[in-house]
DNA sequence: ATTCTTGCAAACCCTTTGCAAGCTA
DNA sequence: TAGCTTGCAAAGGGTTTGCAAGAAT
């Protein structure tokens, strides 16, 4: 992983209460997603479940995956090189990341100053309905000792 | 086009000298994304380069966009929805963008508050290498009003 | 002449979709 | 049983690459 760019919208999605059966591999995903604190692509995950043992089809991880976000469960993030999605369980408030572009760890920051410039940066323009994207990108303490 | 990522690299990548020639087409996309106020598609370029009746082939519109963002002068953002790539004629100091989700006219913009930010949130969490992506979506005013 | 540029078509990669079979409730 | 979930394979869409032909220096 390296650099990569932000996806998430701001725009509230209200979780409309889709009923949705428990669905073994759903769960696989969602359970592999919890124990990982990094953004971690579809394809990844899927070779990752068939390594430990579960024979899930690759479609079935993208539908999960699909349902996840939809649900507001996880974050999505596009890697900056060739554009392929990356995917995070994170917490259901606004808030940005502070991703490490060696192993993809990310922590999860809020910033209220770049809210309010982004605003008020949006009206001087004359722009309406304002929305960003920000993300931190770095190495991590972690990968910069191991370097 | 409407909710977008950023792909912009903050290193400075130091364009190098590498020994171009001329090249008709090449030409022709540099002239059109200089006359073009919005963020564009490769595939957007392609279509209307042939349009105004010049046959140039897909490949040379990714090849020419692909130079040009090596030497800096093309800022390059990524669809949320589809992952495309768009391109846009840009100024080569660090700067963010304001982009208008609606007709991809973008402004460019620079906060410093912004720069300190990150950089203080980056180190507080001991990353090192910083470096970020922000950019900033709404519907510009024209928009607004034809709305 | 040499070297870079252009085009076309094929190749790639990630992601989505159609459809039949398997589960869940 | 009815309806969602899963898999496989095929389709899609954007982007890249191989190779031969066409410019530029």
């Amino acid at each position: 992983m390296s650099e990569q760019t932000a996806a998430r919208t701001d725009a509230e999605v209200p979780a409309r209460p889709v009923q949705r059966r428990s669905g073994r591999q759903r769960a696989a995903v969602a359970a592999l997603l919890d124990s990982e604190p990094a953004f971690t692509s579809a394809q990844d995950l899927y070779a990752r479940l068939r390594e430990q043992g579960n024979p899930i089809g690759l479609a079935t991880v993208y539908r999960a995956l699909q349902a996840l976000v939809e649900d507001g469960d996880v974050d999505v993030l596009r890697t900056g090189d060739d554009g392929e999605a990356v995917y995070r369980r994170c917490s259901t408030g606004h808030h940005h990341h502070l991703v490490c572009r060696r192993c993809g760890r990310a922590v999860e920051v809020e910033g209220s100053a770049v809210e309010a410039w982004a605003q008020k940066t949006a009206a001087a323009h004359g722009f309406t309905d304002v929305d960003h994207v920000v993300e931190i990108f770095g190495t991590c303490a972690d990968c910069t000792a191991a370097r």
